[in-house]
DNA sequence: TGTGTACATTTTGTATACAAAATGTGAGTA
DNA sequence: TACTCACATTTTGTATACAAAATGTACACA
């Protein structure tokens, strides 16, 4: 009902995604979507398109989108995948960065301790989010990039639990996180790439323990017998 | 004119694209390759964001689409990015492969080497395209993936000169490339990784040499001094 | 000659009607 | 009860008309 423009609807999409409110698997209904932003259904299936470009959602022909899902075969090959990415983005941020970007990498740093601080779990998911996706501009690789966001979403959809501090300990490796986004600043300030990767390597590390064990597969269809292809958890 | 899919609309645009028929800066106009394809505009552009969504072509609001550009600062990333991907790719489809995948990958090198001996310069770029995609797909790694195929766009295009065998060396090269593809095969066949990625980065020596100095900045256009943006070769 | 401005033309973007495909429902039959 | 088939409903895909933006052109004026 809310009239805006196409970006804002795509950026809307891609955060209730990121958020989780739009959970892995869920079905995304076009004529109710048009009707919620306002849009007729040319443009937000020109939306649509966008998000499935970017690994958001996956479109099936005459068959509507579905938010990409998160089970642990694709947790599998994330886990091989991102300290690679992410290394290497690290590096060349490092290398490549401006002072614009350094500006808009202590922003959302910025940000990022706020939430953390105020107990705003979604808020410093996708604040840690932007801050990553900051450092994947500097490193201006296009090629690079493609992965790097493709991981970052399933990374942001993984790591809101890591966000709600239930513990002492949980509050602590949220401590550590952003004391890591705070020395990556200065790595990346003083162009230290061998500095940036290893900083990123540990804040790696400290992420990803606590990731897999909340990621569930794909809610099942209630007709299970029928549907082909919808291997159970390993 | 010719009535057609939307899947094989995408294919040919992309193939015309990356045999560079549609030299990197064209402009693509909707209404054209509408009427060219026999679609209406409204399935034509859902092809055009598809192939934005790919890194094939970038569109801008307002203001049609262009094939991706492909000037000496793409090419330097290029360089930086191919070899760890290329190896890391060749190392995962080493180790994931399937027997219907390979027997695919065989196919593709049967293609290539018949091209080659026939002289087909276009045809032996598009079937090594293929001989690497099938590769990429064995990986079986969606976030590699994405950047496989963009560096696989922006290598092809720069490839033909490649295979355009003008003397008795030119000749030779593309021999020894025919050549690794079938030990790579080989090496795939054998889940032997270690040698999979050796090979790779063989492949990629022979071929990079070759490429640079044929790479040109995108035609300037006739009113230079109005435009922005547009560094010359360095 | 060069510049600016109004206007025509071209091109892109959006809404909407209709077509086609998929899905759901219920009666009929074994 | 289980299954199939026909048909209604829902959802997706396409064509087209119209709106908006960008671009090109001609003319006035300094």
């Amino acid at each position: 009902m809310t009239r805006i423009t196409k970006d804002q609807c795509f950026e809307d999409i891609a955060h209730r995604i990121l958020a989780t409110e739009l959970a892995p698997g869920a079905a995304l209904d076009e004529a109710s979507l048009a009707a919620h932003y306002g849009l007729s259904r040319t443009p937000l299936r020109e939306v649509l398109q966008r998000l499935a470009g970017q690994g958001y959602i996956r479109s099936e022909e005459n068959r509507g989108s579905k938010v990409s899902s998160l089970d642990l075969a694709s947790l599998r090959v994330f886990f091989q995948t991102a300290p690679m990415i992410y290394a290497n983005v690290a590096r060349l941020a490092a290398e490549q960065r401006t002072e614009a970007q350094l500006d808009a990498l202590k922003d959302a740093q910025r940000a990022f301790a706020q939430a953390t601080q105020a107990g705003a779990a979604q808020e410093a998911a996708l604040a840690n989010h932007r801050f990553h996706a900051v450092i994947s501009d500097m490193a201006d690789n296009p090629y690079l990039a493609a992965s790097m966001s493709r991981l970052q979403i399933d990374h942001t959809r993984m790591s809101h639990t890591f966000y709600r501090a239930a513990s002492e300990e949980d509050a602590q490796r949220i401590s550590d996180a952003s004391a890591q986004h705070d020395a990556m600043i200065g790595a990346i300030e003083a162009r230290d790439a061998g500095r940036a990767v290893d900083l990123t390597l540990q804040h790696w590390d400290l992420s990803r323990d606590r990731m897999e064990e909340f990621v569930r597969p794909d809610p099942l269809p209630v007709d299970v017998v029928k549907r082909q292809g919808h291997a159970h958890a390993v």
